[in-house]
DNA sequence: AAGACGAAAGTGGTTGA
DNA sequence: TCAACAACTTTCGTCTT
């Protein structure tokens, strides 16, 4: 696209710096754009070849349509590719194909169970706000689950919430079973009910939930302070060390070290306050609390 | 009065005979 | 298959600040 521009200095020597993504003004200097796509491809090649080689087209896969993106769909429009209007044979012709186009890609059963069941995954992770990588996760996930056959007599809701809170854990993602199970409007119970049934069917790799990461959601949900949010690490250093951890739910032991942190700095958090946000109950977080305070010695001022 | 504490009973799952 | 068990929850009365 030539197209001649004038800089303020009245010069029209004005290059693009692919690098910076900036349109300059060589007499003078100034940037004129800066916000500049580069559109060309991102290979070389010296050769046609080459080039036949390279070149690609297409959007990118994604398992989050239910034909990963790929079939073609046939246009309403009765024109032919260059405009001209079809023949009424041709129109009929055309008719045909598209009713057995319809027929072939959504038709089959898991095809259209992937169709329902994706468009709520995306709905569930928008409330989540997942990442990108996670929904795609999730949608892999799903996709394993359907074409196992583990399905049937179970909701396509419960076993897409399953999916999503399996695909938050491998990516590492904290959300609750809970939070998943509220924006996939099911019980908790349902939740986990599908989720030990697709664990055990698939057997994937689940990381443990990192403790690390659920100190920062509380320290940040509580508005605590940095000081204490250190305190907290240490604290749940000495208690791994110590092996108290083992066997544990992670939301109670995480919550207790930082009810200790809190009183420690004398940074005033109740129970109630930060069992809320942990998403466990008063007396767990005493439990673990206790615990913690046996083994661990320290200077308690309470 | 709010918050902490602890006992007791209940829940849903795992384990091992 | 079933009882024992561990972890956690719910509920509620009592104590402490």
């Amino acid at each position: 696209m030539a197209q001649t521009l004038t800089c303020e200095c009245g010069s029209t020597k004005i290059v693009s710096d692919n690098d910076s993504g900036e349109l300059v003004c060589t007499a003078c200097g100034t940037v004129l754009d800066s916000i500049m796509f580069n559109q060309g491809p991102e290979w070389r090649a010296f050769d046609p070849q080459q080039s036949d080689k390279l070149t690609r087209v297409g959007a990118p896969l994604t398992n989050l349509i239910h034909d990963k993106g790929l079939s073609t769909t046939i246009s309403w429009k009765s024109q032919d590719g260059t405009g001209r209007r079809l023949t009424l044979e041709e129109k009929e012709r055309q008719h045909r194909l598209r009713k057995w186009q319809r027929r072939t890609t959504t038709n089959n059963s898991v095809q259209r169970n992937l169709t329902q069941a994706l468009s709520e995954l995306n709905r569930i992770a928008d409330e989540l706000k997942l990442p990108q990588n996670t929904r795609e996760t999730a949608a892999h996930l799903y996709r394993k689950a359907v074409t196992q056959g583990l399905i049937r007599g179970r909701t396509i809701q419960s076993v897409v919430a399953s999916a999503v809170y399996m695909a938050c854990r491998q990516c590492n993602v904290i959300r609750s079973l809970e939070d998943v199970a509220k924006a996939a409007t099911i019980t908790r119970k349902e939740a986990a009910r599908n989720y030990r049934h697709l664990y055990k069917q698939l057997q994937p790799e689940i990381p443990q939930v990192n403790k690390d990461q659920l100190i920062t959601k509380y320290v940040s949900a509580l508005r605590v302070s940095g000081l204490t949010e250190q305190l907290c690490r240490r604290i749940m250093e000495k208690a791994k060390a110590q092996r108290l951890t083992i066997g544990r739910a992670p939301e109670g032991i995480t919550a207790a070290a930082l009810y200790i942190a809190c009183r420690l700095s004398e940074e005033h958090r109740t129970q109630g306050e930060i069992a809320k946000t942990a998403q466990i109950t008063e007396v767990t977080i005493r439990n673990r609390y206790k615990e913690l305070m046996k083994t661990l010695d320290f200077e308690v001022q309470v």
